[in-house]
DNA sequence: CCTTGCGTTGAAGCGCGCTTCAACTCGTAC
DNA sequence: GTACGAGTTGAAGCGCGCTTCAACGCAAGG
């Protein structure tokens, strides 16, 4: 009863605690900082991980891009972005600029193709009605 | 000028053409064919792929799957349904609707995390604008 | 005849995004 | 002391969706 130990004295969170919270596997988590997708992570006395709240905010930024499709060498171009400070700015906007027309160009494309599979499902709806109703009427 | 022959007489088309046509090289329409989600491609009398429309109607609904992201796997149970015949027309229907309900989540997501990308790109803005006033201002 | 171009095949290779593995180190509990 | 659980590292492995490679075939043109 006395061993659950969630929480930490001082806010942050092992590699555990971050992977349930963000939904990234602790393998992914280290696989995103040995590419230096994230950086600077505190360790403990212990050699061990500790995430702070900046941390998570970050990583849910690149969760969003990576839901969005962008690949790891453009979440890695805007890390590397970030890192240089405010005199990246620009070309961070225009990183997520770029991103964000290709993001609407995919989804037109992706929604034209589902509108033409609804069609499909549509058809195959009156094939299916046809053939209960002709069952209907036989015999 | 003579030596120009792309149309055939008989409305089949080479898999240059094909390739042409679909957009998917003639590596990939081989490989499709071989993992079974093409078939029954006919052969000229020299053993070469000669594809018809229907084949190319049934590519450009490959794709559409392809575009709203179903896996291969997916398509390909698809194609072995469609073999099935009319007896499998409830089975396919089911499958599209699960994809077509899939897609839509997805696209929500994608949505949301693009929102919040947007909101990322206002706020670059409005900073990039402030330095600019600054400089603007100062001297 | 021999080169050129377009095709064929089976098998191997590749880039991406993780995941898994093996060997090791801690700190705590018994 | 020793066993356990949670973490560490570097390296290898994997599933996906093609792409590339090597060796060959065949028909037309010079």
């Amino acid at each position: 009863m006395a061993t659950e130990r969630i929480e930490q004295i001082d806010g942050t969170l092992t590699i555990a605690e971050t992977s349930e919270l963000t939904g990234l596997s602790p393998s992914t988590l280290r696989y995103y900082e040995r590419i230096g997708l994230i950086d600077g992570v505190e360790r403990g006395p212990d050699g061990r991980r500790r995430y702070q709240a900046a941390d998570l905010a970050w990583m849910a930024f690149l969760l969003r891009l990576r839901t969005t499709g962008m690949p790891i060498q453009g979440m890695l171009a805007f890390a590397e972005l970030r890192r240089g400070g405010d005199a990246t700015v620009r070309e961070r906007l225009e990183l997520l600029r770029r991103h964000q027309a290709q993001v609407r160009r995919k989804y037109e494309a992706v929604m034209r193709s589902l509108d033409a599979i609804d069609n499909k499902i549509a058809h195959y709806e009156r094939l299916v009605e046809e053939r209960d109703g002709e069952s209907g009427r036989e015999a």
